[in-house]
DNA sequence: GCCAACGTTGGC
DNA sequence: GCCAACGTTGGC
């Protein structure tokens, strides 16, 4: 068994925001649409911590803490045609998009906005602060995590 | 709202 | 296999 690793997941507020989470408790994080993200996804075993990402807003940044409840599976929404997602290309039997289900378990006391991040020396290998990045789904490795926290 | 950067598609 | 066209992401 591989040890617990730690990622970040990208969530536009208005479509589905930290607030969301916490009042849902649990939810399938559908819609991914990128090989590398779902790969990703793939790799995510229960238990590990997911920092949760607004992006496409106001003030981007890492908002709040969640973790994986349940391991991939095949995201329902690439068969269904009524869905934004859904994918004419998969089929049941061979699905081409999978989803975890995170739940949440704290918001941050505050925001810790890109431009920190970007800022910070420490975070330099982070995808998310190179440009040009539009990964949503990505690994963050245990230092990281950790100077991270020392942030908030 | 703009637009740079990126990923995907499809003609050839 | 190349690459132009297109659609999307996401910071600003």
């Amino acid at each position: 068994m591989s040890p617990a690793r730690h990622w970040l997941m990208k969530s536009e507020p208005d479509a589905f925001s930290i607030d969301a989470l916490k009042h849902r408790k649990q939810e399938p994080w559908d819609g991914v649409r990128n090989y590398q993200a779902r790969n990703y996804m793939r790799e995510m075993r229960k238990g590990d911590l997911v920092f949760f990402y607004h992006s496409n807003c106001a003030e981007p940044g890492i908002v709040g803490v969640a973790e994986v409840a349940v391991e991939a599976y095949p995201d329902p929404s690439q068969f269904d045609p009524k869905s934004k997602y859904f994918d004419p290309a998969s089929s049941r039997d061979a699905p081409r998009w999978s989803l975890v289900e995170v739940r949440f378990k704290r918001k941050l006391k505050r925001t810790i906005t890109l431009e920190e991040l970007k800022a910070d020396p420490a975070l330099a290998e982070m995808p998310l602060v190179r440009k040009g990045s539009r990964l949503s789904v990505m690994p963050v490795a245990a230092t990281e995590w950790k100077h991270i926290l020392t942030l908030e």
